[in-house]
DNA sequence: CCCGGGGCGCGACATTTCGTCGCAGCCGCC
DNA sequence: GGCGGCTGCGACGAAATGTCGCGCCCCGGG
């Protein structure tokens, strides 16, 4: 469906949401990528076989505990040179670093534009991007300090919800409560 | 100072502030290694060629401007395969990444415990994250972290009750609870 | 000297979140 | 199949938080 103009660079966009999916392959596709859509990881990697996409983008969080980090990999492996860029609706620290060490070229927390896609993907993976500190970085606040936490000793026990909440001291229902909500900004 | 056992690993240790800086001397030297401390960033790449560290460990914030960012590829120059873990008061998903790409194991927000420390060194570089020893260091409860990172934040404020809590994102009533409870308590 | 601005401490009360219990569905294992 | 562990989720009282509002200080400027 996306017309392959030879100039225009292939794209890999992988999300489950309806919604959001096809409005993100319109604006992408609108900046000049041609979009391929895949709503699950096997999908995605069907795809990627066929077109040999120069970048892609997906969502952390897909469908029935497929994590997106496991097709950082996998991409990576059909076309070596992809440029990878992971987007979540439950951003953290933790997660980004295991983004990044598995290949990703940049991490973006999830209200996210077309225009902040593109521009993440200029971060090349091995080099020093960052512009850094436009004002002053204020100290996170008490939640997101809470966040990142939990989402670090999380990611210590491997998932395991159960294990993180005996590990944290706190009750496993009250931890599933938490990471249910969304990303919280400042 | 550090005495130089031939089992123990060299680390470098690099902050500015006195107090934590010492705190943190000790308890990583407790832990078993060979601490050596700088509190700059010329001072820190000295150390380093003379004892050629195999961990080192820093704030990214610095004396003036200097972004501990840039001591990572020097340091990996001096000692390619040492493993560095950030740490900062101010932490943000763009500098984790930045502290990634360039080189660094992890990266921890600052409220932190030697053991997280310790346990960040673990995770390899392009590495999956990590089994979590059986063992008994558990990451310190939500409840202290929150603790300290108030205390700290409400001396970087003088003592302004009203400020910190702007500056953390909460309301003063309840930061006044919350002060009010520790202090009886413990 | 008196006023306005800010910070501090605290009571009161509506909301929210947490601590618990409980249940059902899903593996993986022996 | 039976057992044990993990997960998602409803329910409901208990506890913490968000909000308002007051009175009291201290301080610098009209």
């Amino acid at each position: 469906m996306p017309h392959q103009k030879a100039s225009e660079p292939s794209l890999l966009l992988v999300d489950d949401d309806d919604v959001f999916g096809s409005v993100m392959a319109r604006a992408l596709g609108r900046r000049g990528y041609a979009v391929h859509w895949a709503q699950t990881g096997t999908q995605a990697l069907q795809l990627a076989r066929q077109h040999r996409p120069s970048h892609a983008v997906f969502d952390l969080r897909l469908l029935e505990g497929e994590s997106g980090l496991n097709l950082i990999g996998p991409l990576r492996d059909i076309e070596p040179g992809i440029r990878i860029v992971v987007l979540t609706g439950y951003a953290s620290i933790a997660t980004a670093i295991d983004a990044i060490k598995l290949g990703a070229a940049y991490y973006l927390p999830k209200p996210v534009d077309a225009d902040a896609i593109v521009r993440a993907f200029g971060h090349a993976p091995g080099e020093a991007p960052a512009p850094q500190a436009p004002g002053e970085p204020e100290p996170l606040s008490v939640r997101r300090l809470e966040w990142e936490h939990i989402q670090r000793v999380l990611t210590e026990h491997g998932g395991n919800i159960s294990a993180a909440a005996r590990s944290l001291n706190m009750h496993r229902r009250t931890l599933q409560r938490k990471l249910g909500k969304r990303a919280i900004n400042r």
